[in-house]
DNA sequence: CACCAGGCAAGTA
DNA sequence: TACTTGCATGGT
């Protein structure tokens, strides 16, 4: 499996060179953008990104004061937004009362200790969890998504119904754990899933022919 | 028109 | 435990 997962980082990697992936000036974009993502075109997270910052309430003070209501309206192209604006609220709650409104040292916390804290907030799931300890925190914890899951299956690398931990087990354990490696790879299946491993129509001349 | 996007929690059996 | 459903805008 090691040589396997390498030989997939290479043909991506060599396909569509190095990414800059989620570019953002703090760790709280960064987690903010991971909540308004959740199952929704990067494109349109970015709009309501933008919007925030436009309008200055990208910090941790501004969105513990902004009303949740108000909230949801700001960030409202993404979709979700009302669950959205509750998830940020709980996000941003758990910084203001545990950590004196300090996200970096919540982000400072150990590896599993952070993990835990992150999935304990409604919201919160393992895939947006993980993404903010790599993106945000620079841990090197891989990234499985919806993505990962179907490239593997369709090339008959791990069997059906596989859990998201167990998935995450093996690129982690046959993969020297690396911020960098792990950002672009998790980067790299999602540009593969996006241009070559739709639902519906097989790969065709997909990077990963013949794995 | 249908289908999907960088998920998650709550409900059901 | 293992499905199912609600959440919602905007692009193709």
């Amino acid at each position: 499996m090691k040589e396997r997962l390498l030989e997939i980082y290479r043909r991506l990697f060599d396909f569509f060179g190095p990414l800059n992936w989620w570019p953002a000036n703090d760790e709280l974009e960064i987690a903010v953008g991971a909540i308004l993502t959740q199952n929704t075109n990067w494109r349109n997270a970015e709009k309501a990104i933008r919007n925030l910052k436009q309008k200055g309430l990208l910090s941790v003070n501004a969105l513990s004061k902004i009303k949740e209501e108000d909230l949801s309206y700001e960030i409202r192209s993404c979709g979700y937004y009302r669950i959205k604006a509750k998830r940020i609220k709980n996000f941003i709650k758990h910084i203001v009362e545990r950590f004196d409104s300090d996200l970096k040292r919540f982000l400072s916390l150990d590896t599993e200790s952070l993990r835990n804290e992150l999935l304990s907030i409604k919201g919160i799931g393992p895939e947006t969890a993980d993404c903010i300890l790599l993106y945000a925190a620079k841990r090197p914890v891989f990234v499985v998504d919806e993505y990962t899951f179907r490239i593997l299956r369709r090339h008959n690398l791990i069997w059906d119904q596989i859990s998201y931990e167990d998935l995450q087990k093996i690129f982690m354990e046959n993969l020297p754990a690396d911020v960098e490696m792990f950002s672009q790879f998790h980067a790299l299946i999602v540009e593969t899933g996006k241009r070559f491993c739709k639902k519906k129509p097989i790969c065709k001349s997909c990077p990963l022919e013949g794995i």
